[in-house]
DNA sequence: GCATTGTTTTGAATAATTCAAAAACAACGC
DNA sequence: GCGTTGTTTTTGAATTATTCAAAACAATGC
């Protein structure tokens, strides 16, 4: 029986997710994708941020590059609300959606809604070979409903 | 009976669009409209292309004003697809959604969706006021399924 | 017509993201 | 373990959509 330090174990998980998606483990790639395990709907700078502390010296432009790397892999979700700067987050297997606040920009997650199947299929496609469907619902979040005039 | 040329009929109609909306009518915001009739997903710098030939001497920045103030006042619909600077329509009185190409760009309207209705309600709205659904279908249209590798 | 208030022009700034070249590095075979 | 090769990161700069601010101008109500 081998004994693993946790802080490891993560980082092996991650190496291998990385393995298998042919992508070359380093560092950086490591940092970004921990980063992403404990923050929903993170943005460049967000992520940025998380990984200076424990990768000092890493690059903007270094993290734009990895999540350009695991997006184009399909290891990460991109999304780019109007009005917000791109957004990353881990849960790419689900068909989940997003609830965006118009006042403060904040995001949250939709686990699935009502008659979701029926949603993914557009009466007339216009030629289109469609991929995916992407829904944001717009409104109001918790907080900034209080602050109407 | 009075002859109106047709010309002026159309820009009266949007005078009035303006006027019910409490806008001053100015002879740039006419020329927005006037661009929006017959283009459908313009950017800022699609109608400021149009504008220019017959309103010399616009700026882009006044573009820009004109279709804020025009969004502010819910006479044209803004959407930001992923990739795409800010478009515009003048389709807001029904709720239709968008097919957006993955590889040129290309906007194309849906008019609904199979079981529409059911597509506004998220089954958990985590404490959100919901305003409104914006549904959008990402693939290649027509014209990009060729080129594939 | 004239004053008021809102809009446009002119000119400059902002901010997210990408580009390019050189240095650093990971993966692989030996 | 070690060099080779191709990829990734750093460093430094560019791009581009959009907004800001002050001054000139124009629409509206009286």
């Amino acid at each position: 029986m081998t004994i693993t330090l946790p802080q490891k174990a993560v980082t092996d998980d991650l190496s291998a997710l990385l393995h298998g998606a042919g992508l070359r483990v380093t560092a950086q790639r490591l940092a970004v994708l921990l980063a992403l395990e404990s923050r929903r709907h993170a943005d460049a700078d967000e992520i940025f941020d998380a990984v200076r502390p424990t990768l000092p010296g890493t690059s903007v432009q270094a993290v734009y590059g990895v999540l350009n790397a695991l997006h184009s892999a399909g290891l990460v979700r991109r999304i780019e609300p109007a009005g917000s700067t791109a957004r990353y987050e881990r849960r790419i297997d689900d068909n989940h959606h997003h609830l965006v606040c118009e006042r403060c920009g904040r995001v949250e997650d939709v686990d699935c809604v009502v008659g979701a199947a029926p949603c993914l299929t557009p009466s007339d496609s216009s030629g289109f070979e469609i991929h995916s469907a992407e829904i944001t619902f717009w409104g109001l979040c918790n907080e900034c409903q209080h602050f109407r005039g």
